[in-house]
DNA sequence: AGCTATTGATAAGT
DNA sequence: TACTTATCAATAGCT
């Protein structure tokens, strides 16, 4: 149809290939409008130009053709990811309701329906809990008393080398800023526990060799360690 | 085009309608691979016929000429729903995952990376939950203590009830045959527990109609429920 | 499903 | 890119 007859195959004049294909695509479109209201067809039409321009027809939402599609078909476009996705939803859901259920059962909720039998394995499973906590508390309370012990060795010392320290300074010097130093009282309690100032930068008054180490230890490496050992 | 022009409105006539529809399918598909020929163009063509019959033209997969669309129209087809399935996998993999921390650390496993201010929650919910089992537990035993209970007075009932007919029989019969019967004597200890003869069918010596229930309870739940009780 | 008169589409030219 | 037009292709109505 036109001034001569084509064959049908690639155009290879950039410019006429983009003529023609402008052309035939409105004539496509335009038959593609026609058939569906001469015919009451349903169409989907999706062109892409050589340089990659869209254009579509679709006598309705694609979406809905593609499902139709699917259907008639029986091929799968989405439906295989979508199946997949969903079954994995759903497995992983039950999976949740059933560690909710165990999860309410150690929390002693929702008992009623249990009978003895199934009450048992959850009482062992309480049980080991309570230990594996209790100990683990334990392990922890140790570790802070062992380093509190620790400490409270290590400021004795240290007092001890400062009075001496400054008895030697002071012998030298003069005999009354001892009195200022506010380390020659023993600031510690009854119960075992004890005050220190609350600024921690006494290291201009410990101008000797080894250093008190860090107060906040990391408590999880410590415990770790100490656990075996303070039965 | 064709022996008359006709007007672009569905077309009444069923049959007429139909042999147009597949007319101009065959026009539209001829047309649409020619344009993919001609002008490297790239189509996607689905027609379905107002029966549901349905017919297709891709140059290429249509999966990839719907990803393609998805990419130069902005328009999601699959991916919105893709999108939403995805993300509701992963809400409900995360709830899992904290589930089964949660669960662990009830077990008293995984407990080593926390420290005492996350402890206690867990050691009191585990407190909660073994209190609240030990309950239904005592309670099941209780139920079964009642029932026993019940049973016992049952039997009792129904021995008296034994002996009182037996004696009626060997009143009009013989009274001889009546000692050997070992059912005149009560064997209630003090405890209140009793003895019962070994030998449990005696159907022979029961004629009437109702039946003694089985003195076999079920030993496992029994047992296990006993634990609490006797300390 | 074929036939064909007729309309519609479009290739090439402007 | 748009218009023109000669030509070919599609197809409406008929068989």
């Amino acid at each position: 149809m036109g001034r001569g007859k084509i064959e049908i195959k690639r155009i290879e004049n950039s410019t006429n290939r983009q003529v023609t294909y402008s052309k035939r695509k409105n004539g496509i479109l335009k038959k593609a409008k026609e058939i569906t209201i001469l015919c009451d067809a349903h169409v989907s039409l999706v062109i892409f130009s050589s340089t990659g321009k869209m254009n579509e027809y679709c006598s309705s939402p694609l979406i809905k053709q593609l499902d139709r599609y699917q259907k008639a078909s029986g091929n799968k476009l989405w439906d295989a990811k979508h199946e997949y996705l969903s079954a994995e939803v759903d497995r992983v859901k039950k999976e949740n309701d059933n560690m909710q259920i165990e999860l309410r059962h150690l929390k002693g909720e929702d008992l009623t329906p249990l009978n003895p039998r199934e009450l048992i394995p959850i009482e062992s499973a309480l049980d080991d809990g309570i230990v594996g906590v209790k100990a683990k508390i334990k392990e922890h309370y140790r570790a802070l008393k062992k380093r509190t012990r620790m400490l409270e060795e290590d400021n004795k010392r240290l007092l001890t080398r400062l009075s001496q320290q400054q008895m030697e300074i002071h012998g030298r010097v003069e005999m009354d800023t001892m009195e200022n130093t506010g380390y020659n009282n023993n600031n510690q309690k009854a119960d075992g526990t004890r005050d220190y100032p609350a600024h921690n930068d006494n290291h201009h008054q410990v101008p000797f060799g080894f250093q008190v180490p860090p107060m906040q230890p990391n408590l999880t490496t410590v415990t770790t360690t100490t656990t075996t050992n303070n039965k």
